[in-house]
RNA sequence: GGAGAGAUGGCUGAGCGGUUGAAAGCACCGGUCUUGAAAACCGGCAACGGGGCAACUCGUUCGUGAGUUCGAAUCUCACUCUCUCCGCCA
């Protein structure tokens, strides 16, 4: 959500950045309804202050056995006009948050300006892609081959977009997503949660998946939605409620199921389990006082790599530019894993900064002497754990079709040097 | 699922339908005292919004939403959530 004042004192800088995000300007709307709507309020808090100082002295009339009756003739006039203002008010004031609730976050000055994933900047990159003497498979080609990756009996389960794991390759799984929590819980500060997987509708307004990205999600009826990244859960932790100062930097982690429609993503990556309605991530939020978000960032970008650098997994580092970037975020670095089955770069991870944006919708703030400030909120995945494991069968397959296992991962297999 | 109790400021907790935005305590901030700290004492301390250069002022908010009333934290209704007991259950 955007800063109304912001809005008022730069009309056509607002503009030009909502341009930027592919939107239409829309200052002259905004400013039209909140000039209404302010104009509507100082009538009617007139007359409600008037309203009020005839009843309290209604009230002392009365305690003193006086009449009242012409006080309470006034009081009767004034409340029609009152109801009738306060009508109108409600319904610029929720014109105005509707248009306000839909327009995506400011992209900040270091963001590369562009309208599609072609724009995107590598800002860096890491280790280089492996050779192999044989042609290298996919994923699924590795996992079926094995007959550890099943995607028939997932889908008569489930319909489309779903996988079953089994035995070591379910193993795997559980074995990365321990060695990511565990790494930034010991290491990089995060405290773990467990958190719910169902969340309010609230609860998606304030991290901004809704109101305009509900045919994304998955719901549960009664109000109950199945989240869609840990992200959700973890950064309304504090909705409505005033931090204290100390509680800052306050930086979390949660392995949890992410649950997708894909509503527009019909014939994209139908193989494998690159894009499935159901996945696990690994996921990092942090709240910070505004002025530490953009090392804020940075810090949590390099937790993200140094899990792909433990798994001495090749990589690049790109900026999002401003039509590319998601809804919440005013900058974003994803990190791109080399997937030599597809001879592609994928996208593994995803850390933005938010700025206040998330956290003016959802009410968290802190108290700095005195003032209550809105936090800075940032999220990244630290990684998405099924596509972590595709990197891993990809990379560390042998001619053999078995898979070696990673270092770091071997303590969670026996020290077993590969996969079967 | 059945029965009962409750929801008030950062926390605990008072609150006859009429200066109650809300007592008191704790926490917190400032000050006095002290070599320093603690204690004691004094003072301050809700959020959001409108108007104003400002001092300031007005409005809204006591779980949420409706209603009664000239006037609601206080009365009525609905909903949500929490707690206790019983039943069921991973």
């Amino acid at each position: 959500m955007h800063n109304i004042n912001f809005i008022r004192e730069n009309p056509t800088e607002f503009d030009n950045y909502m341009k930027q995000r592919g939107e239409h300007p829309i200052s002259n709307k905004i400013l039209e309804l909140d000039k209404v709507k302010r104009e509507t309020q100082t009538v009617l808090q007139n007359l409600l202050a008037e309203r009020n100082s005839f009843s309290k002295n209604i009230g002392k009339l009365k305690s003193e056995n006086k009449d009242a009756s012409s006080e309470m003739s006034k009081v009767d006039e004034i409340k029609n006009k009152i109801n009738n203002l306060k009508e109108l008010e409600t319904i610029k004031d929720e014109e105005l948050k509707t248009i306000l609730s839909r327009l995506p976050n400011i992209a900040d000055k270091t963001v590369p300006l562009g309208s599609n994933e072609e724009d995107n900047t590598k800002y860096r990159e890491w280790g280089e892609k492996p050779g192999f003497e044989f042609k290298p498979k996919t994923h699924f080609e590795l996992g079926e081959d094995l007959g550890l990756m099943n995607f028939e009996t997932a889908s008569k389960l489930s319909g489309s977009r779903f996988v079953l794991l089994k035995n070591q390759l379910s193993k795997l799984e559980r074995a990365i997503a321990n060695y990511m929590l565990d790494k930034h819980t010991n290491d990089n500060g995060y405290i773990e949660m467990h958190v719910p997987y169902l969340v309010k509708a609230d609860t998606l307004y304030g991290t901004g998946q809704l109101p305009k990205f509900a045919e994304d999600l998955f719901t549960a009826g009664d109000d109950h939605w199945l989240i869609p990244t840990a992200e959700i859960p973890l950064t309304a932790l504090h909705s409505n409620e005033i931090l204290n100062i100390n509680q800052l930097p306050m930086r979390v982690t949660s392995y949890t199921p992410c649950f997708r429609s894909e509503a527009g993503a019909a014939g994209k990556d139908t193989r494998g389990m690159l894009r499935q309605h159901q996945f696990t991530k690994v996921e990092l939020v942090s709240l910070v006082e505004p002025e530490h978000s953009k090392d804020e960032l940075e810090r949590m970008l390099s937790c993200a790599e140094g899990i792909l650098q433990d798994l001495h997994l090749h990589y690049r580092v790109m900026t999002l530019c401003t039509g590319d970037m998601g809804f919440n975020a005013n900058k974003t670095y994803d990190i791109e894993v080399w997937l030599p089955g597809e001879d592609k770069y994928r996208e593994i991870s995803s850390c933005s900064n938010c700025g206040d944006f998330q956290a003016r919708r959802m009410n968290t703030r802190y108290k700095l002497e005195n003032k209550n400030i809105f936090v800075h909120t940032l999220n990244g995945s630290g990684l998405a754990v099924g596509r972590t494991l595709i990197a891993i069968l990809e990379n560390y397959q042998m001619k053999d079709g078995n898979i070696k296992i990673p270092e770091v991962l071997k303590k969670y297999f026996n020290n077993s040097d590969t996969l079967i």
